[in-house]
Parts: C-alpha cells; sequence; structure tokens
DNA sequence: CTGTTAGCGCCTTCAT
DNA sequence: ATGAAGGCGCTAACAG
C-alpha cells in the first residue's frame, strides 16, 4: 500500500537479499562493467523478487538532474501543439528524456509563473512557443537552464529556435490567388505584434509587389485572435460594398472562422491560409492550405535542447535557427 | 550559468545572508506561524536578492511525494484526448499538482512501460484511458499509486473511472435517423474489444428495437481504428448493390473517414456520429453529432484522483463513476 | 571485484 | 522563536 510513500523497497533491502551493499546493487543497475556475473544474477534475481524500482527522485537530487524538459504552450486543444508535444516528446523518449507539459491557456501573464514552476521541479532544459511580445522572464529562465523556442524567434536572447518559413509560404500561396486574377485579397491575420503575424503579412505584400499589384489597405484586418473574431472580421467585409474576391488567413482557426462566415452567408470565395486543418479537402470550396509538419518543429526543437543539454559543461553552442519547409496545397473546385 | 546543477543557492546560503539557520529560512517558506516577524522579513529580503528557489526535487525524496500526477493518454494528435488534457491539467493545478503526461501513440504494447516509468518519477497518481482489454499492468500500478480511469472502465480492477454515456447518446443519435424514416443505416465502428465500441454498438441496437425496426448485419463494420480504415470500409459500402442509407460512426475519425469517403463518391448520405469536430456544422451534409465535454472528463478524473492521493492514508474509499452527460446536435441540411 | 564514506537539499524531531 | 542532528534513497570518489 503506498508503496512509493516510505513503503517500498530500497536498494539497501536488495543488497540484504542478495548478500552485497547497496553500491553493488547500485553498480549492477547501473550496467557497470565492474560486477561478477555470480553477483550481478544474484542482484537481479533481488529485484526481481522484491519488484523494486530505483527511486527516480533520488537519483534526481544525487545527479543534479531530473531527466525531464519542459514544454510551455499555450493551447494544447489547437492541434498545432498537441503536434508540436507530440514531436517534442518523441525525441524525447529516445534520449531518454521525459516531458512536463505546461499550457498557458492564452495567459501571457501567467507563463512566468509557469516556467518558474518547471524550473523549480528540476527540469533539465525548456521548450516554449512564448506567448507575448516580452521575453524577460526567458532570461531569467536561461540562467537557470537552456531554452529553445519554437514558432517564434528570440528577441534579445541568444539562444536557438526552429522556425516555419512563415515569409516565403505566405508569399506563395498568396501568389496563387495572384495567379488566379485576384487584386481584391483580404488579409485576415493574428496580431501584428506576433512574430508569425508580422512574417505572414510581410509575405502576403511581397506577392502582391512582385505581381506589380498593389495591396488594397482597406482589406486588411489584424488582431484577430480566434475563430469567433475570425468570422465577424470576414462578415464584416462580406458586407462592405467593395468586397473582396478572395481571402487569405494567417491561421487554422482563423480560416475556420473565416470558412465559417463564408457558409453562413451562403457565399463561396477562395479562401489560402495558413495551418492544414482536418477536413480542408472535403470543403467543396477552392482552399489553398500552407502545410507543414508541426511534429518536426516539437522534434527539432527537442534535439536542439537535448544538445544543448548534454554540453551544458562545455562552451555554450552559438545559437542556431532550424527552418521547417512549407508546402502548399490546393483542394477543392 | 547551469545554475540548478550545483550552482544555485541553497537555503544555507539564504539563511547565511538573512544571518539565520537554513530550518528557520524552510520555516519561513513554508509559513509556520513559529517566526518572529523581523526574520521573516529579512528570510525574504535574502530570497529575493539571490533569486532563490526550493529545489522541489529534494523536497519530494524528503516529502515521498513529488507533487506530479501522470496522464497515459494513446494520442494526443486526437482532440478528444488534447481536451482531456486540458482538462486534467486545468484541475491539478488548482490542486497544486503538475501533470506529467505520455503518450503510447496508440500502441498498447507500450502503455505498461510508459506507466513503470511515470511511477518511477514519483508521480502520485495516474490517470489512463486503457490503450486494450488488458488490465494487470493496471493492477500493478495500484500497487503503488492511485489509478483513475477515463473513458473506459475498469475490468477487474477496484477503482474510479469517468465514463460518457456512450449507450445513451448512440441510442439517441441512432433513433434521429429512424425517426426521418431509415430502415438501412450502416454501423461503422471501433474495434468491439472497446468498451466504447460495444457500448455504442448497443445503443445503436437498442434504438432499433425500440423502433421495431431489424439492424441490417450486412451493414455493420465494426475493428475500424482510423479515418483511412473508415473511408475504405463506407467506399466499399457504397459499392454494393444494396447501399445504407443512412451512415452512423462511433467516432470523430471514422466519422471524418466515412464523410471523406462520400465526398469523393459524390453521394451525400446523412451522417450521424459520435464526437463533435472542428467545422462540422460548415460542411452542408445533414449531419448529426453526439457531443460531449472531452475537457470534463479530463477534469472529473483528475477531481476523483486527487481525492484519493490526499485521503492517502485512510482507507481507500469505495470505487466510483462518473458519467459525463452527451449531447445531440444537428447540422447540415 | 566490492565496500565505506560522504553528501545532493530539504524537512521532521528534539533540544534549547 | 530558533538551532543541531539525522536521514529520505541514491551514487561519486576513494579505499581495499
Amino acid at each position: 500500500m503506498t508503496a512509493r510513500r516510505g513503503g517500498g523497497p530500497t536498494m539497501h533491502d536488495v543488497g540484504k537479499l542478495a548478500q552485497v551493499s547497496a553500491m553493488t546493487v547500485s553498480r549492477v543497475l547501473k550496467n557497470d562493467p565492474g560486477v561478477s556475473e555470480a553477483t550481478r544474477e544474484r542482484v537481479f534475481a533481488a529485484v526481481d523478487r522484491l519488484g523494486y524500482r530505483r527511486n527516480q527522485t533520488a537519483r534526481s537530487l544525487r545527479l543534479g538532474g531530473s531527466g525531464m524538459i519542459g514544454l510551455v504552450v499555450t493551447n494544447l486543444a489547437n492541434p498545432f501543439y498537441s503536434r508540436l508535444a507530440l514531436g517534442v516528446q518523441e525525441v524525447a523518449t529516445e534520449y531518454g528524456f521525459r516531458m512536463l507539459l505546461s499550457n498557458s491557456a492564452e495567459q501571457a501573464e501567467r507563463e512566468p509563473d509557469l516556467i518558474d514552476d518547471l524550473i523549480d521541479h528540476s527540469v533539465e532544459g525548456l521548450i516554449v512557443v512564448p506567448t507575448g511580445s516580452r521575453q524577460q522572464h526567458l532570461a531569467d529562465a536561461m540562467r537557470h537552464v537552456p531554452v529553445v523556442l519554437a514558432a517564434r524567434p528570440p528577441a534579445g536572447l541568444d539562444t536557438d529556435c526552429v522556425l516555419v518559413e512563415d515569409f516565403h509560404g505566405a508569399r506563395e500561396a498568396t501568389a496563387g490567388l495572384l495567379a488566379e486574377g485576384h487584386t481584391r485579397i483580404a488579409f485576415l491575420g493574428n496580431p501584428p505584434a506576433l512574430y508569425t503575424g508580422a512574417e505572414r503579412l510581410r509575405g502576403f505584400w511581397a506577392a502582391h509587389e512582385e505581381a506589380g499589384i498593389e495591396p488594397v489597405h482597406d482589406l486588411i484586418r489584424q488582431g484577430l485572435v480566434d475563430a469567433g473574431t475570425a468570422e465577424r472580421a470576414t462578415r464584416e467585409l462580406l458586407e462592405r460594398d467593395a468586397q473582396p474576391t478572395a481571402l487569405f488567413c494567417t491561421n487554422n482557426r482563423i480560416s475556420q472562422g473565416a470558412i465559417r462566415a463564408l457558409y453562413k452567408a451562403e457565399t463561396t470565395l477562395p479562401v489560402a491560409g495558413f495551418d492544414d486543418f482536418d477536413l480542408s479537402d472535403v470543403l467543396g470550396i477552392p482552399l489553398t492550405v500552407v502545410s507543414y509538419d508541426a511534429d518536426e518543429i516539437g522534434r527539432q526543437a527537442a534535439r536542439l535542447l537535448i544538445d544543448r543539454v548534454a554540453q551544458r559543461d562545455a562552451e555554450p553552442p552559438a545559437s542556431r535557427r532550424v527552418t521547417v519547409p512549407t508546402r502548399v496545397i490546393r483542394y477543392g473546385a
């Protein structure tokens, strides 16, 4: 009962049963070569018989590392983040780390607390998708453990990050709409203070310049934060005299809001948007998505982080920036 | 640099600066009443100045509990599980616990290892969505820590679980189709060995009986595991001479596969399915979903678990079963 | 090849 | 109101 609470067997117990010292048990469990085959077997037998398991908490204390890395995301319910988490966990497991997950629930002000909390639990490194534009708390965190950023670059911080080809993807998708002859494309964007928001707008803009077409300023909406705000913004655009002939959305939730507005208005307009999503292929509307492998962002971030954790005692490497490629996919009519 | 690695300040350091013993620092940080206001302030000042943070690993070792609970799910990429995780985390945070997340990536055989791993890391309790039908490893786990099951009931285990109204939801949705006059409804189900698969079939069946209509055996498909298998099964049904006139799907991925098959076949058939999903409201097909609050499953499971953790030293409570209600929603034509 | 010593950082117990 | 001693379970460093 309540085994791990003072109950469970210790190395000492195992040693007693196997007639060796706790130290030898430790060596056996660590695969230390300097142990005779005979004792080795006796120890394993004792371990089995007692159902002994090494206490990782004690190990962490002794060794100074917990074998855990922390991941901080804003919203696990968004498939982008859950896939990212899967990627992180895949690589973490591969290298013998566990993942401690924290969700800031879109509240930027909670992020510093969550990070402190993870550090208190002796995570050996952190992967963070920064919520706001201030990153002072990340600088603080870096005094304790390595930090790698995902999806957004460091601002005044010297560390690694993994980014998506935001600019390139937005430019390519926009160029597709322009090539079809659209000259009045609405831009439905997340807050411009976010790196992704700014970059994707830049790509939208660049595609226009390259096509020699002036973007229509009146059709640019920024600061959309979820499907609801995107739906309202879209509806508002559709009610104007000078309507757009196509829409560009900067993320999956915005695309979904826009599509919902079109559906309710019983209108069809070509839509292009960042992030692929479930059923994008069966909507039956002209839809272009900028797709990329969110798992891969997590995997790469975990690799960069674990590398830094492993090099902990060496000179920290120069900060690296990895980019995950995007691919434009066209669905529908 | 690398603070928490032998670097960071300890209680001793704080004590030295505040001119008290480490013990007094411990008392202050614990809000122990027996400390004078003067020293209290000096200690806090020292804490601030050094940026001291209590080492949770050492605490865990000393206190015998890690303040963490483990959650084991099969597939974080499925919104059902990510929402469940959010619910767990919400309640865990509320009670001062952290959540350690493990993903078995649909590989039932990995589940025991993941669970052992979590127990080795001194989680104080576990929430598990059991993958397979064997639960022996859960019985083993229960010898160490309390375990609460989510979405599936215990099989030969004496513990709490949180379930969805599987039977009721399936019956109600099926009854809706029958009321519309359908007599040839296909059943597209996940493996019958899973509790949800069996219950939802039972509901499907019960609705038929109540309507005095014989289910068409030829139209029952079970063992579908993802959108791909569901799509193939649906296509196969559509190619038969005796086609169904409506479809019932037992989960979100199966619904999506079925919808994809219908789309590609350029056919429309009324679809009813368990689990709501993004954009279900804009597909423009007659769609009924059995919706429920997946977050709530996580919240309830976390409450049951934390209750057991808190009562650890008392007689364990009789096993409880909580049910989360379903709601049938109709979309589309 | 194996054992002893010491201590990671904290907190419970007992003393002052 | 505060401190000293001891130990949670484990392992690095040093014997032998």
